[in-house]
DNA sequence: TTGAAAGCGCTAACAG
DNA sequence: CTGTTAGCGCTTTCAA
């Protein structure tokens, strides 16, 4: 449909500006070139521009103003930076930015951030412990005033203590987000996830279910495993036993849900809870390949809810997360931080709530057994 | 089910370090501090640290490594970038981190920096024109080596012309990515939107489609309007006419897909080309509701794939557009420039392709009129 | 009212 | 082989 000549097609064209040659790219105009323009000294017009109390008659502050506006200056914030220990930036390091829980971490925050006059940098580790300690140093050798921290599974599963050290070495405040390192003296704010899954679970049981499957990401995910906790509590708050056969695992990934499926049919699950909305995608691929309708011939709870699965029918019902209420308290603690509140650190609980959809419903014969 | 006492929990606690206040924040070792230590100047420890050909003995050079290494010195990068006008860092400015397109795009941006030993930092613009000003100042004023800028879409529209001044004011190169201003004078990598839909389309009327609805965001997308040309063209092409009714606007949102399903369905068509991916999952929503099957009843083609609508059941065939061609071409223009390379802004192009899925099939009965 | 001077932490050119 | 010096661009104290 295409020859391959269309591939690669690259257009060289002159553009608008005449006889330019790249980008034409001004040398910054500096602060010095704004007192020597103006006829003032470095430290008045440094003074007026930050609108410090000084006294210079209206005449030359207004001179000074006119000059900067004209010439277009705009303060290098690494040399600010470097002279009051202030960037008014902070970071933000997240495991996967794809994750849409993450990516709209990242979006509340920053948006909390710029109403506060913040910047907000987000860098992606990869779920790679190496890359958290690299951009942990970074950030902080940059001068960022505070970093949000997200930690990789891989630190949590493999060794805390190699990222200590990291930690220990970071001279501004940072608070953790989601993912908590135990041993890390810091503020941190994360949602209960074994109190979400116990709900959703609880639900279940509430409805009738006693033989639910669960699908989890333990095997690299402290929330996975918490919120495989959350499950087993629940079935025995509720007299029910805890079957291994019934739990399967996965990674997050919409592949792992859509494997999981056929085992847990088979040991007779009248009810899944997918503890992840990638993994609950799969999932509901394989039943609908496997014509099994949800709630009809099987009920399905799942956690998280973004902009996609939203939209999916039937309406999940699902363990949510509020990102809102998360990132508003990891800002306002972090923000404390960084105006220099050392009172003890604090850790802080988000509870998720259970949003019912329609896809639960009484299981549809007696148990098998 | 949960007392509202579970709710805004807070655990005030003393944690694993004895007597600390706040969390202990060593003051920032210097150059000077290790020069000082070992007994070195200050150059000294700068060139033997950043491995400078120096004629150092072997010995002091010992010296100065394993006192840095003990004190755990790390260079500020921000006075080092002072002093270098090199800070190693280039910024991303997106204007959604939330949609899967754009995360996807940083990811995939971010790996190759990493590569090339640059850290990426991104930022979110909202889709808002003076978030972008403010965002490309800021980096800039940071002293970022260069930018990645996908402007917003409101840029497009509006005017331009108040971001060229800031655009003529940024002081580091940067590329321009997926979304352009035509008057900007930079380098520019983008996807054929345009072919991209016209493939689509005429895929659709090879299977024997002609009354093909068309669901796209041409109020704020220049992409958007592109989209509906290359669909416009596909059908002119192949001797149909572009008919009104057989077009429906969406804003790349799930709600607008699910909307506009009714009145593309009253219209009579046999096939929809749903241009963004969130805007097919509405699609599905609603033809789902309205029972409707997915190709046997109608055919539908969607634009992008991302993880989630990649587990979609039935397949979209949709158009793919490859990020990591973009983001490698757009690193490869980058770093050019960073590198010193003046020659003329360049225009890149990247083809997207049709990825067979089985949403299509020829139409059900004759064409109605 | 205003400016000079010192310094933030680092690098680089040059002189011993 | 090694140290001194002079900045990078900005802020801030303090003296004039």
């Amino acid at each position: 449909m295409s020859g391959p000549a269309r591939l690669k097609r690259t257009v060289r064209l002159r553009q608008t500006m005449p006889n330019s040659v790249g980008r034409h790219m001004a040398r910054r105009v500096t602060l010095k070139d704004v007192a020597r323009e103006s006829g003032m000294s470095e430290s008045a017009v440094s003074q007026v521009l930050n609108n410090r109390p000084c006294r210079l008659s209206e005449d030359s502050k207004q001179r000074i103003r006119e000059c900067a506006q004209r010439m277009n200056y705009r303060a290098n914030r690494a040399a600010r930076g470097l002279a009051t220990k202030r960037s008014e930036t902070v970071g933000l390091i997240v495991p996967d930015i794809e994750n849409p829980f993450f990516s709209s971490l990242a979006k509340s925050l920053e948006a909390r951030c710029r109403q506060a006059g913040l910047a907000l940098f987000v860098a992606n580790s990869d779920d790679r412990i190496e890359h958290d300690c690299e951009q942990l140093q970074r950030m902080d050798a940059l001068g960022v005033d505070g970093i949000f921290f997200v930690p990789s599974n891989e630190i949590i599963a493999d060794d805390e203590s190699s990222i200590m050290d990291v930690l220990n070495g970071v001279s501004v405040p940072f608070v953790m987000v989601d993912r908590i390192i135990d041993d890390a003296v810091c503020d941190k704010v994360f949602v209960d996830n074994e109190y979400g899954a116990h709900q959703a679970v609880e639900y279940l049981i509430s409805r009738g279910h006693t033989r639910i499957g669960c699908l989890a990401n333990t095997r690299n995910s402290q929330n996975g495993r918490l919120r495989l906790a959350g499950y087993r509590n629940a079935l025995v708050d509720h007299g029910l036993d805890f079957d291994d056969s019934l739990v399967a695992e996965g990674d997050y990934h919409g592949a792992s849900g859509y494997g999981a499926v056929d085992a847990l049919l088979s040991a007779g699950v009248t009810a899944i809870f997918s503890t992840s909305d990638l993994m609950t995608i799969g999932v509901m691929r394989r039943l609908s390949e496997l014509s099994l309708r949800v709630p009809d011939d099987i009920s399905l709870v799942s956690f998280d809810r973004n902009e996609t699965s939203a939209f999916f029918l039937p309406d999940i019902t699902s363990v949510h997360q509020d990102v809102a209420e998360l990132s508003s308290r990891a800002f306002d603690l972090l923000s404390a931080r960084i105006g220099g509140d050392a009172s003890d650190p604090v850790l802080q609980v988000v509870e998720p709530t259970l949003v019912m959809g329609t896809s639960v419903s009484e299981p549809r014969d007696q148990d098998v057994r």
